[in-house]
DNA sequence: GGGTATTGGTTGAAAATGTAACTATCAACC
DNA sequence: GGTTGATAGTTACATTTTCAACCAATACCC
């Protein structure tokens, strides 16, 4: 059989099996595209990022993160500042408003992800998280 | 750091990162997309389908799959044959071209996989498959 | 056997994404 | 210091995907 050990369909396979579980809080509950969840999560991890910066680290082409900003901008979870030496650049930064929209939503997700993984034990868990981690190595993501 | 243990995330992204390498074969090369490609894949592992089948195998919505079997017919790649008890069923089967079509693709699919693949030891590509297992079992996929 | 609900599948409109062109600013170089 | 080329980001347009409505055929059930 060539799909049950093809690794590009396998993966894409897991990920929307288990983007389908987590997806809808963002989605549904928080009316939230993907790549204005992504940057969202990315701007709470830093004070504050780029444009350029965000499509590296979402990761996502800069026509997504830039309508993602727009739209968050629109919600007003989000501020850009130009940046005063290059003024081509704005640095995006979460308002309180959007942090506490990341603090509503990012324990829903977490419970999400938890609940789907609860029937795991422990030493499968350390498998997955090692299978894993040998492709982020393999694409440089792993540090 | 939230993201890089996020399971959702961490899958998602090694999907796009994996897919990046893959998707270029069918997508430029043969002019396919994702779920055309899905479709044809899984028709050429059973002799006939149904779209419904098909649904739960890609796995896709009913619309993709639709209009993936719509393109299919109309290169001469796949037929479609009423169901003489059920009416509202087709089974969709490859053709010969729709046969030698897949024969071309799968090896170049295979061969950019390798290539991707090529600096993972055997110890390394035990543990992905072995982590994927887990994830597939608990999808109810493994088997 | 006639009404109602379900199922298999398609179609059309709206949302999202990808591609390419575009504006504006900055850097480099003569 | 003016021209050329590169970079940050947005906008316009084509393709894809999603969502809802829809048609046709079957199952249910009184």
């Amino acid at each position: 059989m060539f799909l049950k050990t093809y690794l590009p369909y396998r993966l894409n396979l897991l990920a929307e099996l288990t983007s389908d579980h987590t997806r809808p809080i963002y989605r549904q509950r928080h009316e939230l595209t993907r790549p204005e969840w992504r940057v969202l999560v990315n701007l709470a991890e830093e004070p504050s990022l780029t444009a350029t910066e965000l499509c590296e680290r979402v990761p996502a082409h800069k026509t997504k993160v830039s309508r993602a900003l727009a739209e968050l901008e629109s919600r007003g979870w989000v501020v850009r500042t130009p940046d005063p030496q290059d003024r081509r650049i704005a640095h995006a930064s979460l308002t309180a408003r959007g942090r506490r929209a990341f603090n509503r939503i990012r324990p829903e997700m977490e419970a999400a992800t938890e609940a789907l993984l609860a029937p795991l034990t422990p030493d499968e868990r350390a498998k997955v998280d090692e299978g894993l981690r040998v492709l982020e190595r393999l694409f440089g993501q792993g540090g």
